[in-house]
DNA sequence: AAGAAATAGGTTGCGCACAATCTAATTCGA
DNA sequence: TCGAATTAGATTGTGCGCAACCTATTTCTT
């Protein structure tokens, strides 16, 4: 009854369930940003700053695993749309702090219900979405743990 | 107790976890598709070919849930990579067949070990393993039934 | 058989993601 | 205190991922 060959089948790899299930919610999030004029990366960089606002660009990058090649042309055309100030800190001029205007906090408003809504199409159960979401981050651990591991000095 | 102020934290989001777990394995994928000249998606593209040879853009699409403005420009590299061959279908002009060329074919041994491998850092029996595949599988066509209902004609 | 509809694949444009590299500011160390 | 090391952010280049649109081929309809 065994399948395997030597090669697993891609249906059993744990990493392709991931790669896809996020692509998956990036288009479920989408019909719902879009009217925002938001993307999914957008819209997490300002779930970050409703959280807590006037963060450096570093703070942002740490919550999101996400570094300034990929952070600081978002931020820009999130300033651009007017959602967020970027300024440099004064005490530490290397830094760039960035803040939300108040259509960026506006916004929070209009994003509210969005959760709730893609949250209904996967028919969990609250605590199993909980334990879910516990697990992998749990596994994001790990994968960072050993990457810092095999980087290191 | 509760830190619910009307939004979510980011830290409960599932779509999040997801988000950030996929970028965290296709940087554990890297250490090891580096060295063979292959991305994360070349790479998926290859788990296909090596588990059915000779299909079409589409066959390949429908496996993996890409569609060809992401697909073709990948294949080529992978054919001026000599990894893979392109050609149309003698039956339907319409439809590119793709199939492994040998250096295609020998990746296949290369590329043996690497679930292996990256599973380790995982810390899960297989079967927790298996249980989560299918889990997030299983969250994957929820979201992809409510995008094609609500994109319906 | 002829026009309409459907299908497969390619192209363009935009926005991530990230490695590699750069500059400027700050901190560390002898 | 002064040069070395570190840190924050920006820049460049490559490769996805996908919407929107295009062409060519095939199939459907009558």
């Amino acid at each position: 009854m065994t399948t395997e060959r030597g090669t697993l089948a891609l249906s059993q790899h744990l990493c392709f369930a991931f790669y896809s299930v996020s692509h998956a919610f990036n288009r479920a999030y989408r019909q719902f940003l879009d009217p925002l004029g938001l993307t999914y990366p957008q819209y997490v960089v300002l779930l970050v700053l409703w959280e807590q606002d006037d963060l450096t660009v570093k703070e942002i990058g740490d919550r999101l695993f996400l570094d300034s090649g990929t952070l600081t042309p978002l931020l820009k055309r999130l300033e651009s749309a007017g959602h967020v100030r970027r300024a440099r800190d004064k005490k530490d001029e290397r830094q760039v702090r960035i803040s939300l205007t108040d259509s960026g906090r506006a916004l929070q408003a209009k994003a509210k219900e969005i959760p709730k809504q893609v949250g209904c199409v996967l028919g969990l159960p609250l605590e199993e979405i909980r334990a879910l979401t516990e697990q992998v981050a749990k596994l994001r651990g790990r994968l960072h743990d050993s990457a810092s591991l095999s980087a290191k000095s």
